[in-house]
DNA sequence: GGTATATCGATATGCATTTATCGATATACC
DNA sequence: GGTATATCGATAAATGCATATCGATATACC
């Protein structure tokens, strides 16, 4: 039964984890699915639902336990071990992404990074090692790395993509602003920022509009 | 008529823009629906029906001219006319953020950005101004910049998305791993690197599982 | 010029996800 | 203790999106 939790439900987990994390703080021991609703301007069914997939569920008139909740999303998106990873590409982004250290509180754990320019090798300040790339298959069978980040410029990406595959990486988070080939049993996750950008985009371009034909009734 | 881009096609034209480009290099004239599907790992007619939300139609036997499917996607995205926009929060993220310099392809830019801290105020290495934020009411409006990015810690995430609505911005590219609430007319699109890695951690679980169950048929 | 074929576009089907409706139940208050 | 109410959970309808099917059409080749 647990088995069938959807995409989408399972990317809103982490929302409703950190909100529930915030409440814990403040001491407030129970929540209903409506004031979470309200709070994340979510529809209050949709949060039900969501919860019933990963929770046992709540009482009538006071709602669910904070603490169990936590606790039940924490297991469903398996926060309690720890993932390795490694990340191939020290360039700005890259860095950034080592020394961000909010990623161990979602089950993620760096290992290591990988670059091909000499200059980046050593040690960072994140304190994490920049390793030669040739070093990576190596370190990830030892190792056991199953997943791999991808921050490299779009132009070498699918090379790189390669390689994680050829070293037994099983999921890859792309941040390379181009689409990745690889067999069907590998997941990849692209953080397509272009993807975004068009949101956004769209967006003003249809406020912008309406406010140019203030029409107030346009459709 | 083309009002209606579905979001989910909304997404993926910056992936169909960036392909056309790589061909347009190579000199490729023109270009099918299947061929893109093959390339990407779509499917035939979803690319064929994205396509048809922007562009003004294919010829059978040849596909689309390359060229004026690239112009189509640019148009519909906005490419076109730069959107100025201010960060907030010159961290290690921000920074990246700030010394990328592929956000005009994608009609971003970055005209500033902002901090508490008296330390990193000043000329950043990518060239851009890192301003104290109490100059950023002032600095939105005389520019009329109406795009936001936070790239602060959670805590103060939400504060700083006030500030922003403040200053008259309409849509907030948000970094920071918390929800955020505005008014209805504002646009909050989070990249939310726990929504992400839930699916990897999902993806690794079961096939761990799976792969300790070797039953091969397991359901 | 006629026929074959690749490819397009439109309509229809099916699936996943969201939203709505309703009855059930635990707490609160009289 | 009995009734009112907030909230839950389950079932049903609606929506949005992806996939399938089919006829139409422009090019290629005979």
């Amino acid at each position: 039964m647990k088995r069938s939790i959807s995409i989408q439900t399972l990317q809103r987990l982490p929302i409703y984890l950190n909100f529930l994390k915030e409440l814990s703080q403040n001491k407030r021991m129970n929540i209903s699915a409506k004031c979470i609703a309200d709070n994340l301007r979510l529809g209050e069914i949709q949060v039900r639902k969501d919860l019933a997939a990963v929770s046992s569920g709540g009482k009538p008139k006071v709602g669910y336990v904070t603490e169990d909740l936590i606790k039940d999303i924490e297991i469903n998106l398996g926060h309690n071990n720890l993932h390795d990873a490694v990340l191939v590409g020290a360039g700005k982004l890259g860095k950034a992404l080592l020394s961000y250290d909010g990623f161990k509180g979602y089950g993620l754990n760096i290992v290591a990074a990988f670059d091909v320019c000499g200059d980046v090798l050593g040690s960072n300040d994140s304190g994490k090692q920049i390793l030669a790339i040739d070093k990576m298959k190596d370190l990830c069978e030892r190792m056991k790395v199953r997943i791999g980040i991808i921050t490299v410029p779009a132009d070498s990406a699918q090379k790189v993509c390669d390689m994680l595959v050829e070293s037994g990486i099983l999921a890859i988070w792309n941040f390379a602003p181009t689409h990745l080939s690889a067999p069907e049993n590998i997941l990849i996750k692209s953080e397509n920022m272009a993807s975004s950008l068009a949101l956004l985009s769209m967006h003003l371009i249809k406020n912008i509009d309406s406010k140019k034909g203030e029409m107030d009734n346009e459709e």
